[in-house]
DNA sequence: TACATAATTGGACAATCATCCTATTATTAT
DNA sequence: ATAATAATAGGATGATTGTCCAATTATGTA
């Protein structure tokens, strides 16, 4: 549940700032989008984006925190919904299907991000690794509730890198129906658990 | 069996270039690379290398243009060693595993970049998912061959969509314990089959 | 050997990049 | 209302980007 947090003017065009980005980065890229075309987007001036962050790396740390809050909600709502685990992990799945038009046309959020950090910029890639580690980890536990005792971390970092290939193939090719047969294999499999 | 072509002068600077330029875009991609980077790496002078590629896109296409040529070279060795389509398969997998160290520290070269050019370079990217056409055709093949006849296709993509998400998960972590540890995953999906 | 073409040299180019700077204007707390 | 601070405005800066070009040297063929 959003609590509609009260923000005084400056923390307003901040998170603009931040949403702004964020779109940004993820339709074209970290490296792909200049500071001109933050500029451009948010409607604000160069000086005062500089006003709330330092450097460009700095507003991709602010966004990977908006998406880490925005995906702890999301998990929080799952876990509220649903005692079984199973369930949850179907949850997981559906995420997937639902925001199926997006991933076909940019990938996944999370995953083309670390892959572009990973090359050149590990610094980044650590602090975006989280997003990874945030999933994992809820994952694991859904697992561990299934009984999967040690092997449940193996088994989450297993359906992750599923999901990984599904967006990547689904994004290389820009075929929805290919992503929609492959969730339903992911499907099959966590029900046969 | 590489039949080693004789190549004057010109040729093997060009091949020079390519290969030079294909270790850099695998390992700081493509946008990461610059064109000063590959006049460093190469040892050649700016004008030299523009002599043989009008554009900095062009020596990618002839980048993706010799790792076609490899990889045709290497499923027709697959082809010629086996006859049982599973265990060409196999040797699919086994190619990841014996790839591992790369994999893990610079990710898949094929996967990273058409996820790199797709977010921004749709133009390149269309010559660089030649390299998916590819291994798709080919494990095609291989399912047909098992009788999997019209959902071979899908299957094939499913393959491939399973080693790019090895292949993501393991450099996102940088454990080749992982990667080991799903490519046997996929071993044992194959001889289920 | 002579000539045409290919290859190399090395600098110049405008455009774009992230970042920084000093003013000026709003907001907020006293 | 006033002083202190936050926010906005908008240009300047130096470094790096991909590309281009004219001059020089080497190569291969007739």
């Amino acid at each position: 549940m959003q609590t509609a947090k009260i923000l005084n003017k400056g923390e307003k065009t901040r998170a603009g700032i931040v949403e702004c980005a964020g779109r940004l980065f993820y339709e074209h890229g970290y490296e792909g989008t200049s500071f001109s075309d933050i500029v451009e987007a948010s409607g604000l001036f160069r000086g005062n984006i500089y006003h709330y962050f330092k450097t460009k790396d700095e507003i991709l740390r602010a966004v990977i925190e908006a998406h880490l809050e925005v995906y702890r909600g999301m998990m929080a709502k799952w876990d509220a919904e649903n005692d079984d685990a199973k369930v949850r992990l179907v949850a997981f799945v559906d995420m997937i299907t639902g925001r199926k038009a997006e991933l076909v046309e940019f990938g996944c959020p999370i995953g083309s991000l670390n892959t572009e950090l990973a090359k050149d910029r590990r610094d980044l890639q650590q602090a975006a690794s989280a997003l990874f580690d945030l999933f994992r980890d809820w994952l694991t536990v859904c697992f561990k509730q299934l009984g999967k005792g040690a092997e449940s971390e193996s088994l989450a970092l297993h359906l992750l890198g599923r999901a990984q290939g599904v967006a990547v193939i689904s994004h290389v090719y820009r075929d929805a129906k290919l992503l929609r047969h492959e969730t339903k294999t992911l499907r099959d499999w966590i029900s046969q658990l």
